[in-house]
DNA sequence: ATGCCCGTGAAGTATTGCTTCACGCTCACA
DNA sequence: TGTGAGCGTGAAGCAATACTTCACGGGCAT
C-alpha cells in the first residue's frame, strides 16, 4: 500500500514546485522531503519528479499520483472534521436508558434542557427494567443508564462505573380523607394499624415496607398488590389502604391522595448514573453525564 | 493527520466484526491490531469500537471513520492501479526528440512499430537541432533523444547516458549522368577534380569533406552551399557538383542522382540514443528505448 | 468443569522517519 | 569572473514506533 504521508508530501511538492518550499510548509527539513520522495519513487517503480535547476516538476506518474493524493487528503480532512463535530457536540447521538418512575419525574426536565443546550445532538431514550438496562449498557446500546438501589442491596456490576445522583426518600401515600391527610410528616410507628397497598412481583418497595414495619415493631397487613404506582395511588385514594412509594414516583400525585414525609429511618431509594468504565467516552456521552448530574443536584435542592 | 494504515485496520475490523479476523486478513497479529486501534481511538479522542464478548461493533464515530477509510482505500487502490497501468504500458506518454535526417529515414519505421506494439501509449515526437535536443532532454521535456556525432567530436553531456545505435556511413551523391554514376563504390582519391556541394552554416558534413579531401591529398572546390540535403541533391542532379551525405539523409534519393558508397576511411556519422541517467526511468521510456535499439539493429543489417 | 476464541498487556526488537551536517550544482548579481 | 544564495542530495546518528512474542483474563460452547 502506498504511504499516504509520502503522497501528501508529493502533493505539496507538486503544488509548490519545490521540495524546500514543501518542506517548510509542512515543517520538515528539505532532506527529509527529498528522502521520502525518493522512497516513493522506488515504491512507484518510476520517477515522479523531474529534477530541474530551479525546483522540480512532476512527471506524468507524479502528476497522476499527486491528483490522487489531493483527493485522499480531502477525505482525511473530512474525517477529521467529522470527529471534531462529534467532539464539539455539533453532531452525534446519545442513547440513554431509564426506568419508568424516573422517566416520568426527572426526564422531562432532562430532555428539554438537553434539547436546548445541544440542539444538534440526537437523543434516544429507552425506558425498561433494571436488568435489561444493565444489559443495554454492557452491549453498548445505551451509553448511559439511570439505575437505582437500596442500602441493603447496592448495585455492583463489573466494569460499570456508578455515580449517585440523588436520594429518593420513601414517602407515605394516604387518601385525602385519611386521618393523617392534614399532616406533612409522620413516622412508621403511627401506622401500625393500617392496611397496606404494595407493588406486585416482589417489587423492592415491598421490602422497604417489610423492613420499616419490622423496625417499628409490627407486621404490615397487605390489602392489595398494584402493578404500578398509578394503580397503587388509585387504591389508596378510595381508602383501601395506605402505601409507601419513592417520592419521585408520586411527584404528580393523584388529586385524591396526600403525600407525607417519613423519617430518615425509612430506607431511601438511591438513583445512580451508570456507564461502562471505558477510558475513552464519547463526547455526547460526557455532555449527557454532566447534564444529568446538574439536573439531579437541582432536583435534590428544590424538589 | 489521522494515520491511514490505522484507518484501514479499522475498516477491516468493522467489516469482519472482529479484530482477530481483521488481523488474520491483513497479516498481523491480533495484538498489533488491538494496539493500533487503541491508538486510533486516542487520536480520535473517542471510542471507535464497542468491545463485546464476541468480537467488536463500531461506535458512531467508528462507523463514520470506517466509511471515510473505505473511500480513502478505494482511492489508494486506484492510484496503485494507475501506476500499474503505466508500468504495464497500458497507459502513458513517451516524448522523443529527433533531428531532421533521422526523422525522415528511421522514424516512420519506429512510429509504426511503436503504434502496433503499444497501442495504448501516447507518442510525442519533436524534431529539432542538436543543442535544443540536449536542452529538451535535460529539462525532461523529452525522455529520449536521438543524437549524432563524428569521431573527432564525440558528444559528451554530463548526466546524459548514451547508447550508440548505428553507424551512418558517408556516401557520395552524383548526378545520374555523372561519369561515376554507374559505379556502386568509389574512393576520395577519384574525386580530386570535382566541384562540391556542401551544407551551409558550418554543417559538420563540410568538415567531413574537408578531412576526407585532405587525407586524399587535395582541397575541395566548393560550388554551392545548400540549406538541407534535399536542396543539395537538387544541385547535384543538375550537375553543379557532387556531394557527401550521411546515408540515412539520402535514403530516398532524388531520381536524378545516384548514391555511391565510399571507403571506411571517410568518417561515418554515429547515431546515438540519449537519455538522462536517472536510476529510475518511466516504463514507457524503457519500452521506447528497447524498440529504438531493435529498429536500429535491423536497419543496420539490411539498410 | 474444560477447552476455545477473543481481546489485552508488557517487554523487546527492528524498522524507519527525521535531523544535523556537509557537499555539489545552478543561477543571479556584483 | 567570481561569489553568494537557493535548491536538491547524501551519510550518519538518534529517537519514535509498529510489530512480534509470550502470557493473561473473560465469556461461550461442548
Amino acid at each position: 500500500m502506498l504511504d499516504v504521508r509520502r503522497l501528501a508530501l508529493l502533493a505539496a511538492v507538486v503544488d509548490t514546485g519545490s521540495m524546500t518550499a514543501a518542506a517548510e510548509q509542512l515543517g520538515y527539513t528539505a532532506s527529509a522531503v527529498s528522502q521520502q520522495l525518493r522512497r516513493l519513487e522506488v515504491e512507484a517503480g518510476q520517477p515522479l519528479l523531474h529534477r530541474q535547476a530551479r525546483g522540480v516538476r512532476p512527471t506524468e506518474a507524479g502528476a497522476l499520483l499527486a491528483g490522487h493524493a489531493r483527493h485522499i487528503l480531502r477525505r482525511l480532512n473530512a474525517a477529521e472534521a467529522d470527529l471534531a463535530e462529534l467532539a464539539g457536540l455539533r453532531r452525534g447521538t446519545i442513547a440513554l436508558g431509564v426506568f419508568p418512575t424516573v422517566a416520568s419525574a426527572l426526564l422531562p426536565q432532562v430532555v428539554s434542557r438537553f434539547r436546548r443546550q445541544y440542539p444538534d445532538l440526537r437523543l434516544d431514550v429507552r425506558s425498561t427494567r433494571f436488568d435489561e438496562l444493565v444489559e443495554l449498557l454492557e452491549n453498548g446500546t445505551v451509553g448511559i443508564a439511570l439505575l437505582w438501589d437500596y442500602a441493603w442491596n447496592r448495585v455492583d456490576v463489573p466494569d460499570i462505573s456508578l455515580t449517585p445522583l440523588l436520594d429518593d426518600p420513601t414517602v407515605l401515600v394516604v387518601a385525602a380523607d385519611h386521618r393523617l391527610a392534614r399532616k406533612r410528616f409522620t413516622t412508621m410507628s403511627e401506622l401500625a394499624g393500617e392496611e397496606w397497598i404494595v407493588r406486585a412481583h416482589d417489587h423492592p418497595v415491598a421490602e422497604v415496607l417489610e423492613r420499616s414495619c419490622r423496625a417499628a415493631g409490627f407486621t404490615p397487613k397487605i390489602a392489595f398488590q398494584a402493578n404500578d404506582y398509578q394503580e397503587a395511588q388509585a387504591m389508596v385514594s378510595v381508602g383501601l389502604g395506605v402505601a409507601l412509594a419513592p417520592r419521585t414516583a408520586v411527584r404528580n400525585p393523584n388529586p385524591d391522595v396526600r403525600v407525607l414525609a417519613l423519617g430518615t429511618d425509612v430506607p431511601a431509594r438511591r438513583i445512580l448514573l451508570a456507564h461502562r468504565q471505558d477510558r475513552l467516552r464519547a463526547p455526547a456521552e460526557l455532555a449527557m453525564h454532566q447534564l444529568l448530574v446538574d439536573v439531579a443536584r437541582e432536583y435534590q435542592t428544590k424538589p
